[in-house]
DNA sequence: GGTATTTACTTTAAGCTTAAAATATTATAC
DNA sequence: GTATAATATTTTAAGCTTAAAGTAAATACC
């Protein structure tokens, strides 16, 4: 198939595909090492963080707001890692719909480790760029992340 | 929970997080966009667009292969995609096990349509970068990932 | 106080995704 | 020619994801 698009137009979908493909790369990268050297999954991983940086507990609808995924995604998730005594729920004694859920003290510990592993990933991932590379990278990121797109193009 | 981190890897974790942010938001963009206005999904216009690609059509390994996706997992959306009469499927007549699958004359007329729609959103969505500065995000996205990261650290 | 609405959460149905197991067929080794 | 290995593909099990429907409890309205 010719390709069709102007000279403009294929700059566009090139970068977006680069970009696409760069952060799916990473992505998997970060689940295939959370898998086998953690046994644990990247939406774990989320929840788990999300509960760590709140040390008070969060509602379930708190926290599929600050993860940004619906609430019946949370409800499967929350399930598992309860499973797994990594977080505790309590019920709450003013409303009964609702419920706290929280690190539990071997969630804190195993999430403290995998932090740490993350991190390192992370930097290793970040290593190709300096400084003043990142923060270009950053500063552009943000122009396309703040364009707010009209819906009803 | 006090971020404990050196300065380098809260800058290399800031940049990460924006590029999946930023990366997650324009692909939920086209999803959406794809359901609502056109009644289908990320991965049919992915399959689709490989078939377009590919004109003489593909086994379904090849277009696992080229998708970068299971094979498993192309299973499944080629028999929906079938099932809508927008892909064919011919038996290959030298190994029974192969098949070949190829755009349907319906399936090359609706991905014709789908595909300029495609480059409109994307065209919007990079609206806010300059020529100069999408080379630069290009140049710095492929570095990132074309660092081979040591699965073995 | 009783009805209606809102809120918190779970369940369901459908699709996407993978790894691993299963099937069927072809190619290789002897 | 028969056993073995390799290849092409599908199926299965498990988890992730969403929108929509369902459940239960709290709040608002009158």
């Amino acid at each position: 198939m010719v390709n069709h698009y102007d000279a403009n137009t294929r700059q566009h979908l090139r970068v977006w595909l680069k970009l696409l493909k760069t952060s799916t790369n990473i992505e998997t990268t970060l689940r295939e090492r959370l898998k086998k050297e953690c046994s644990t999954t990247l939406p774990r991983f989320d929840v788990m963080a999300a509960l760590d940086h709140h040390t008070d507990g969060l509602r379930m609808t708190e926290l599929s707001d600050f993860l940004m995924v619906s609430n019946g995604n949370v409800t499967g998730i929350v399930s598992r890692l309860a499973e797994s005594g990594l977080i505790e729920r309590t019920q709450d004694t003013h409303d009964r719909r609702a419920q706290k859920v929280c690190l539990s003290p071997s969630g804190q510990a195993e999430f403290k480790q995998l932090a740490q592993r993350h991190a390192q990933w992370i930097d290793d991932i970040m290593q190709p760029l300096n400084t003043e590379e990142s923060n270009t990278l950053l500063t552009l990121l943000e122009r396309l992340a703040n364009h707010k797109v009209d819906k009803n193009d």
